[in-house]
DNA sequence: TTTGCAACGGCCAATAATTGCAATAACGTA
DNA sequence: TACGTTATTGCAATTATTGGCCGTTGCAAA
């Protein structure tokens, strides 16, 4: 564990919900002048592999949060406002069991992303 | 409908299966010589948009096939080896009712990329 | 026929994210 | 503490995708 690394991870872990990359890089030279976006976006990867923080995908830009092991859940993110709705992971247990038995596909659903149209957007349906 | 979109659309429709948008411009200019990336972009999209085809998101770029109306399917794609395996819409209708119904959140199930780790990767977990 | 308007494409710049590589920092071991 | 191995960083370049600007085109209204 580097400076770096813990830098990247506090300000993760301090945010109340998810956080895009570019805006975890800035915050993090506040602290540490020098550190250099790809090595924000290598310890974001890192952490996501091991499981720490979990990604997600908004707009065309990522996002992260840490991953919360007591409430776990999917994210529901609207393609017009970009709104994001949390989802309990209840809707996909039996989802991800199935792949599992069925193709031996072990599916993402931590760092799932799903996308649609709110119920807002959905009305005013333009395009 | 103009000569370069159509150019697009032949070429996915003449794939077998999906194709990057890479491939599409490299593929287009040949007739075409041209075809500005930027428009192939806008055009799968505006495809997309209408319907006529699907994207897949494999690796960090984003790939297209024909919508097929009389085979629809969703894409697993392993996050390590970037197969992508296909599978039938019945495992997620009635999470996309649910999601409609209790939320008022339309799902856009037709361009669903799952991700997670293929029978062979999840095995061999390296990383 | 002329005018006005919206759609589209080409060009170029901006944004988002990743990668290769050399220099460096961290860590275990003696 | 000194040393060697390995992981990590900074930097620069590259890839992938999108957006702005402007000229052109087709079509409809006057």
């Amino acid at each position: 564990m580097t400076p770096q690394r813990l830098s990247v991870l506090d300000i993760v872990a301090g945010q109340p919900g998810h956080i895009g990359a570019d805006e975890v890089w800035s915050l993090a030279r506040v602290q540490h002048p020098y550190v250099d976006l790809a090595t924000v976006y290598r310890t974001l990867q890192f952490l996501k592999r091991v499981g720490v923080v979990t990604e997600v995908v908004i707009g065309n830009k990522l996002h992260f949060e840490m991953t919360d092991q007591h409430n776990p859940h999917h994210h529901l993110v609207c393609s017009n406002c970009e709104a994001v709705y949390t989802l309990s992971p209840d809707y996909l247990v039996e989802f991800g069991q199935r792949l599992a038995q069925e193709f031996g596909f072990s599916v993402d659903l931590e760092n799932l992303t799903i996308g649609g149209k709110c119920s807002h957007c959905a009305v005013s349906a333009s395009e």
